[in-house]
DNA sequence: CGAGAGTCCTGAAGGC
DNA sequence: TGCCTTCAGGACTCTC
């Protein structure tokens, strides 16, 4: 499942090979994603040029002078760099064709990705509005998280979750976050203290860093962002690791739902 | 407004 | 072996 980490290093893989680059043709395979993608979508981006690729949370929105292409990987999604003749498969949805015979290629078997067009240079968009801070920038600190969660009876792991508070910030990392803090998962968000606010703020940064810098160096020049790189994986402290020892004391991590998710925790570091 | 549940979807995994 | 059920998950959207 694609998380922030992961969509950095799209981004990342994408820039240098559709900056400045012409787009020749899209095609519309299949419409139906977490929203329809519009009917003009394919006339809207033929002939524009795409400026820069910017993030925002997990959305990518691809500068096209007279608007942008917002795009979002779900959580099965994938953007991949392809020959412009390289046959399509099943779940391959959207190509777009640049002018120097690349494809940019969104595959997505669960479809709960997004691909729009916003027209204009103001991207004041109802899905990007309400967003949070980003966890890597100065914006996001134990103050903000400190201030922003007070009365709020909502679990942390919940509340770190919430895009409304901070982008970013999935599943695996929100138990990873919460583990490297020493912070139980159950606790109400507004019961935390400002020290341990601190911690886990910077305990986000660091999760985040850390998977953005191993996804880089792995990935180099080459796009493959369907969330099966494992570098991630390899490293977890708690997520997917129910019943394992923890790394640090021993004792059995655990498994609990919060929200309809699945929660690591180890209950003797995490109080 | 906040909290919690519902929703979209396919593929993997488990039960019998 | 194969069918059926359950679950996983991002994040918007609805209900109370």
């Amino acid at each position: 499942m694609p998380e922030l980490p992961e969509v950095e290093t799209t981004r990342l893989g994408l820039l240098p090979k559709v900056k400045g680059r012409r787009i020749d043709e899209v095609i519309v395979r299949n419409r139906r994603l977490r929203w329809p993608i519009p009917r003009n979508f394919e006339k809207m981006l033929a002939g524009q040029t795409v400026g820069d690729v910017h993030r925002r949370g997990k959305y990518l929105l691809w500068d096209c002078g007279t608007g942008f292409v917002l795009s979002h990987l779900g959580m099965s999604g994938s953007l991949r760099i392809l020959q412009a003749e390289t046959a399509a498969l099943v779940h391959d949805h959207v190509d777009i064709v640049f002018d120097n015979s690349l494809v940019v290629r969104y595959h997505d078997p669960r479809r709960f990705g997004a691909m729009l067009w916003l027209a204009g240079r103001e991207l004041d968009h109802p899905l990007l509005d309400k967003l949070g801070p980003e966890p890597l920038s100065s914006d996001f600190d134990g103050n903000y998280l400190h201030a922003a969660s007070r009365g709020r009876r909502t679990s942390i792991k919940e509340f770190i979750m919430n895009g409304h508070v901070v982008v970013g910030v999935g599943n695996i990392y929100a138990s990873e976050a919460l583990f490297m803090a020493g912070i139980d998962p159950r606790r109400y968000a507004g019961t935390i203290s400002r020290a341990r606010c601190n911690k886990l703020a910077e305990s986000i940064k660091q999760t985040l860093a850390n998977a953005i810098r191993a996804g880089g160096s792995s990935l180099r020049d080459y796009v493959q962002a369907d969330g099966e790189l494992g570098y991630f994986q390899s490293e977890a402290q708690v997520y997917g690791r129910d019943e394992m020892p923890c790394n640090v004391c021993g004792s059995h991590v655990r498994s609990i739902r919060q929200g309809q998710r699945s929660t690591y925790f180890c209950a003797t570091c995490q109080k």
